[in-house]
DNA sequence: CACTGGATAGAGCGATCGTTCTAGCCATCA
DNA sequence: TGATGGCTAGAACGATCGCTCTATCCAGTG
């Protein structure tokens, strides 16, 4: 079917498996690791249509990997985290936090943050992957930061305390990953709610 | 000269050299994207001389080198949180995080840490660099854990706060790699002093 | 019906990957 | 002086890399 934008689980178009696969192999291999042939290959695509739907190559398809990876989780944030108005932020993140846990375990410990992985493979070059990769992140501040605002944080506070929820998660998804454990994660969570509770009063 | 192991500044030998030069490529490029002959050309030596020294190959190389990184940092976070009985670890700690966001501006943002960098990209396989990572991090919390309990920190919160603190330096230092500005670590910092303040009273 | 253009299909290019292999250098010691 | 062995040197192998190219398929349109 062309489009049919009115079914909901439509099988998803050619361009639309190769971004999803993607998005999956950088997050397990990174983006140097992975090569287009295997992204062809598991997306039941051909090399003929990857080029043809990304005539930027490796790197265009990356790209749109990443902005759907990113997008993707700003979309969990935004629900794990609730509305912006309700009373408790401490315990939504630590509920984030737990939740990143489960994810992670249920996977292998394999699927952690794609952005975080290409990230630190292009840092020299000043690519198109690293402006998705800080636009992702600062995206990722951005919703935590207004969530915190909400519970009446001030402006200053906010802007810090949400900056360093999300290094601390992506460090704690590393560390969660390397060690094979939900630990690292559970343990940020609690000490994290324990921050923002310190602002409550 | 050969080996003068009482001259302190002696000339590094070759294989000093190739374990200095994977370290720092590690860092910069990851575990994939760096070539051995790459390491060879950097570390003015030969493929010959890499494969005597290194048997195992390129995963041999990053594991030498990985341990040595491990080790270098491990050093440095023992010099800047100070003597375990010292009076502040709050302070310490933030310390911690200002020395790493300059070293990482005067690098131009490209040497951040070689174990994450290396832990992303082989994460599926069980390889030793695997071991390698998850010890160089373990040992890390170790040392931040025991500056706690020298602090007077209770043994289930110098374990957690411990973790919570590593983790958060990794993830604040790719974030300040990311977005090529020492704040993410400042901040990081800031509130990893006042998180382990609140511990205080 | 012929035609058109998006999409698919995969052979093949040059380059580079990790690795192996043989040959030779050279300080050491009999 | 000749032999030994740690170390250096780099050519060469098969595999795989990202990418280009031509050929084909096929739904939509006149």
């Amino acid at each position: 079917m062309a489009q049919n934008s009115a079914a909901p689980a439509a099988a998803p178009s050619t361009r639309d498996r190769i971004v999803a696969v993607s998005a999956r192999l950088i997050q397990r291999q990174g983006y140097v690791g992975t090569g287009i042939k295997q992204i062809a290959t598991e997306a039941e695509a051909t090399l003929g249509s990857v080029y043809h739907f990304f005539p930027g190559g490796k790197e265009a398809v990356a790209v749109a990997a990443l902005t759907y990876s990113a997008e993707e989780f700003a979309d969990m944030l935004r629900e794990l985290l609730g509305p912006a108005g309700a009373d408790d932020p401490a315990a939504a993140i630590a509920h984030c936090a737990d939740e990143l846990a489960v994810a992670l375990r249920e996977s292998g410990w394999t699927d952690g943050c794609p952005v975080t992985a290409a990230a630190l493979e292009t840092l020299g070059s000043d690519s198109a992957i690293q402006r998705v990769c800080a636009d992702a992140l600062r995206g990722w501040e951005r919703i935590v930061e207004e969530r915190l605002l909400g519970a009446g944080f001030d402006a200053g506070d906010a802007r810090e305390v949400a900056t360093t929820v999300i290094s601390t998660l992506e460090g704690a998804e590393v560390t969660a990953q390397v060690a094979r454990s939900e630990e690292p994660l559970r343990a940020a969570g609690r000490q994290l709610a324990r921050l923002v509770a310190s602002y409550g009063r």
